[in-house]
RNA sequence: GCGCCCGUAGCUCAGCUGGAUAGAGCACCCGCCUUCUAAGCGGGUGGUCGCAGGUUCGAAUCCUGCCGGGCGCACCA
C-alpha cells in the first residue's frame, strides 16, 4: 500500500469529475506542519486561472468530488485554498495491521527491470581509500533498494585492472618475486609497494624503460607478464574484500567486471565507430566530435577512443562497457556511481554511445555524480602525497572508538558480544554519515563527525530498534507475532503510525534518484518519532490496560521492523541490545 | 575563455513535481533517570535562504545577470 499513490489518484479522479482540463498537475504532497492534517493537496489554486472561478470555491468542490469515505476523517479547505487531509485513524490502524502481517511490510513490488549498477570500480593499483567509501556505500544502498522493489539488479565492479601504471607495478614485482619474496608479502601494503615502485622508475636508470616493456608485453598477451599481473591483481582484490566485509558490503567477486575484461572489445569497438562515420582520424588519434557540446564559434567538443600511438583509453573502455551491459545484459537501466569530475566524460559517452546504436533510445545511462572528500586543508586527498587515509584504517578506529564508549556503560554484556555489538555499531555509524548526505559538492572528511554515536546517526536507529526489543524481552512477547487490535489515541501514536506508511514513498525515490540519503531522513524521521512515543507511551508501566499495552506494544515492533528493514538496505545491522 | 556543480543558523547538512510562520543534528542555555536502556526526551537561543532583477495568486525552489567557491574542457582514469 503506497499512501502518496492511493490519495493521488483519488484527486485525480476528483479532478476530473469537477471538469479540470485532463492531466492536470495533481500536487499533493506530505503536510508541512502538525497543524496542516496528514497529506495536503495544493491544485485548487494552480485552477483558479483555467476554470475562472475562485480557488477556494474550486478546493471546495474537490473536497465534495474526492472519494475518500473510510479513509480520510476529514478534510478541511484552508488558507487561499489547500486542502489538507486528515487520515482515518482506524483505516490507518487497518494499514498497519497489514503490514505486521505482512513479511514485506504490505510494499507491493514494482514492474521489474533490468538494472545495471556500476559502483566501488577501485583501481587495484592502489589501497582503498577514503575516497571510495561514497561509490561502494551509496551503489550497495541502490542496489539493495532496487532489489526490494522487485527489480533485476546486475552489480558491475568496473575495477581498475588495467592501463600503463601496472608496468611499474608489474616490474617491481618482478624484482621483489626473483628476490624470494612472496606476492602476498610483497603486496601487504599497496600504498607502500606503489610508491617504491614510483621512486624507482622516477629514480632509477633503465626502470622506466623496463616498465614501458612490460606494458607492452601485457597487451600483447606475454606469459610471464600475464601471470604477474593476475598474481598482483588476485593480491590487489582480495585486498578490496576484506574491505567489503567490513564495510557488509554486497559485492563478490562475480561482480567483478574490470577494465581488463574489455581488453578484447577494444579494436571492435573503434572499428564500429569508423564504419559508421564517428571516429575519424584528428591528428594521428582516433577522435569522434560531438557538435552537440560545440562552444561558441561551433568548434566541437573532441573525443578521443584511439590515442595517436594505437593505445586505447577510458572512453574505449567505458563504449564497450556500455554496449556490453545494453546488449549482452539487456539493462534498462544503467547507474554508474562516480565522483562528478567525470560527469562531462560520461555525457560525452553517452551522446556518442547514442549515436552508435549501443543504447537503445528506451534504454537509460545515468550518471549519480558526488562531491570528492576533501582533507581538514580544504584540499582533495592525493593518493600518492601520503596523506590518505586509508579505508580500513577508517573502520577499524570507528570499531574501536564504539568499543571505547561500549566499555564505559554498566553491562552484563561478554566479551565476544561487545565486540560483535562494537562492530555493527562502529561501522554503521561511518556508513550512515556518508549515506545521510545528498550534497554531489565536495565534503570535508572528519573523523569527529564521521565517527559520532550521537544524534542523527545510524546508533541512534539502532538504539530505536533495541528500545523496541527491550520491551519485548521483558515483556516475554514475541515480537515477530505480536499482531494485536491497534487504536491511534496519542498524537504521538498517530504521528508514528503515518510515518511508518510512508516507508515505501522513502524507497521509491532513493531508487529513483539513486539517492539512499532520502532513505536515512525518513528512518531518522520514524525513529524520532518513535522516541517520543515511548516517552510518551508506556506500555509495560502499572495501570497501562492490556489492550492498550498490547496496541503500542504492535506499533512499537511494526516500527521495528521497518527500522530493520531500511537499515538492512543501507547495509547496517540491527541489534538486540546495545 | 567555455561548460558543469554549489552558496540555507556559529559548524555539518535536509528542504520532494514552486505552496501556508524555512527545518534537523552538533555546539550553547534550561528542565527530565528509585529502572519499559539518558547513545534518550521536553523546551530555548540562533537564518536579509550569496546579491539584484524577473516569471505568478505564491519563489530557498523556476528564469536572467552579477559576486564568491569547487571541478572539468584532445591523446591519464
Amino acid at each position: 500500500m503506497n499512501l502518496h499513490t492511493l490519495l493521488l489518484n483519488k484527486f485525480r479522479a476528483a479532478l476530473v469529475a469537477i471538469g479540470a482540463p485532463e492531466n492536470s498537475p495533481a500536487p499533493l504532497s506530505r503536510a508541512t506542519k502538525v497543524g496542516f492534517g496528514d497529506y495536503q493537496f495544493n491544485g485548487a489554486m494552480a485552477l483558479a486561472k483555467v476554470l475562472k472561478q475562485k480557488p477556494r470555491d474550486i478546493a471546495d468542490k474537490i473536497v465534495a468530488a474526492v472519494e475518500l469515505d473510510g479513509i480520510a476523517e476529514k478534510l478541511e479547505v484552508a488558507g487561499p485554498g489547500f486542502i489538507n487531509i486528515y487520515l482515518s485513524k482506524d483505516w490507518l490502524a487497518t494499514q498497519l495491521s497489514e503490514a505486521a502481517a505482512d513479511p514485506r511490510l504490505n510494499i507491493e513490488t514494482q514492474p521489474s527491470k533490468t538494472v545495471v549498477v556500476d559502483y566501488s570500480s577501485p583501481n587495484l593499483a592502489k589501497e582503498m581509500h577514503v575516497g571510495h567509501l561514497r561509490t561502494t556505500i551509496i551503489g550497495d544502498a541502490v542496489v539493495k533498494a532496487l532489489e526490494f522493489m522487485g527489480h533485476k539488479v546486475i552489480r558491475q565492479n568496473h575495477m581498475g585492472d588495467w592501463g600503463t601504471q601496472f608496468g611499474m607495478l608489474l616490474a617491481h614485482l618482478n624484482d621483489k618475486l626473483e628476490s624470494n619474496q612472496v606476492a602476498e608479502t610483497a603486496l601487504s601494503d599497496l600504498e607502500d609497494f606503489y610508491r617504491e615502485a614510483k621512486v624507482r622508475f622516477d629514480e632509477e636508470d633503465g626502470f622506466a624503460d623496463r616498465a614501458r616493456e612490460y606494458v607492452v608485453k601485457l597487451q600483447g598477451g606475454d606469459a610471464h607478464c600475464l601471470a604477474l599481473w593476475q598474481n598482483f591483481i588476485d593480491v590487489s582484490i582480495t585486498h578490496s574484500e576484506e574491505v567489503y566485509d567490513k564495510l557488509n558490503v554486497s559485492l563478490t567477486r562475480a561482480d567483478i567486471m574490470g577494465e581488463s575484461a574489455y581488453n578484447h572489445d577494444l579494436a571492435n569497438v573503434v572499428s564500429e565507430l569508423q564504419a559508421k562515420g564517428l571516429a575519424v582520424e584528428s591528428e594521428g588519434a582516433q577522435v569522434v566530435f560531438l557538435p552537440e557540446l560545440a562552444d561558441k564559434e561551433g568548434k566541437p567538443a573532441a573525443y578521443i577512443v584511439q590515442k595517436s600511438g594505437g593505445g586505447y583509453l577510458y572512453a574505449t573502455t567505458d563504449l564497450a562497457a556500455v554496449r556490453y551491459r545494453n546488449k549482452q545484459l539487456h539493462a534498462d537501466r544503467t547507474l554508474i556511481l562516480t565522483d562528478a569530475r567525470q560527469a562531462l566524460h560520461f555525457k560525452q559517452t553517452e551522446i556518442v554511445a547514442r549515436k552508435a546504436g549501443f543504447i537503445e533510445p528506451e534504454q537509460t545511462y545515468e550518471h549519480c555524480p558526488f562531491g570528492m572528500m576533501l582533507g581538514s586543508d580544504g584540499r582533495p586527498f592525493k593518493t600518492r602525497t601520503g596523506g590518505t587515509v586509508k579505508l580500513v584504517e577508517l573502520l577499524d578506529e570507528a570499531v574501536e572508538r564504539a568499543q571505547a564508549l561500549l566499555s564505559k556503560r554498566e553491562t552484563d554484556l561478554s566479551t565476544d558480544e561487545l565486540k560483535v555489538l562494537a562492530n555493527k555499531i562502529g561501522i554503521g555509524a561511518v556508513k550512515y554519515a556518508d549515506l545521510s548526505k545528498n550534497r554531489t559538492t565536495d565534503y570535508m572528511f572528519s573523523w569527529d563527525s564521521m565517527l559520532s554515536f550521537e544524534g542523527n546517526t545510524a546508533p541512534y536507529l539502532q538504539y530505536a530498534y533495541t528500545r523496541v526489543m527491550s520491551i519485548f524481552r521483558k515483556a516475554g512477547v514475541d515480537h515477530k507475532t505480536l499482531n494485536a487490535a491497534i487504536t491511534l489515541d496519542a498524537p504521538q501514536e498517530k504521528m508514528l503510525a503515518v510515518k511508518q506508511l510512508q516507508y515505501v514513498e522513502a524507497i521509491n525515490q532513493v531508487i529513483a534518484e539513486g539517492t539512499p540519503h532520502v532513505l536515512c531522513t525518513y528512518l531518522y524521521e520514524l525513529a524520532s518519532l518513535f522516541m517520543s512515543f515511548y516517552e510518551a507511551c508506556p506500555m509495560l508501566k502499572e495501570g497501562i490496560a492490556p489492550e492498550v499495552r498490547d496496541s503500542r506494544m504492535t506499533l512499537a515492533a511494526l516500527t521495528a521492523k521497518t527500522l530493520q528493514s531500511g537499515l538492512s538496505l543501507l547495509g547496517i545491522d540491527t541489534m538486540e541490545r546495545m
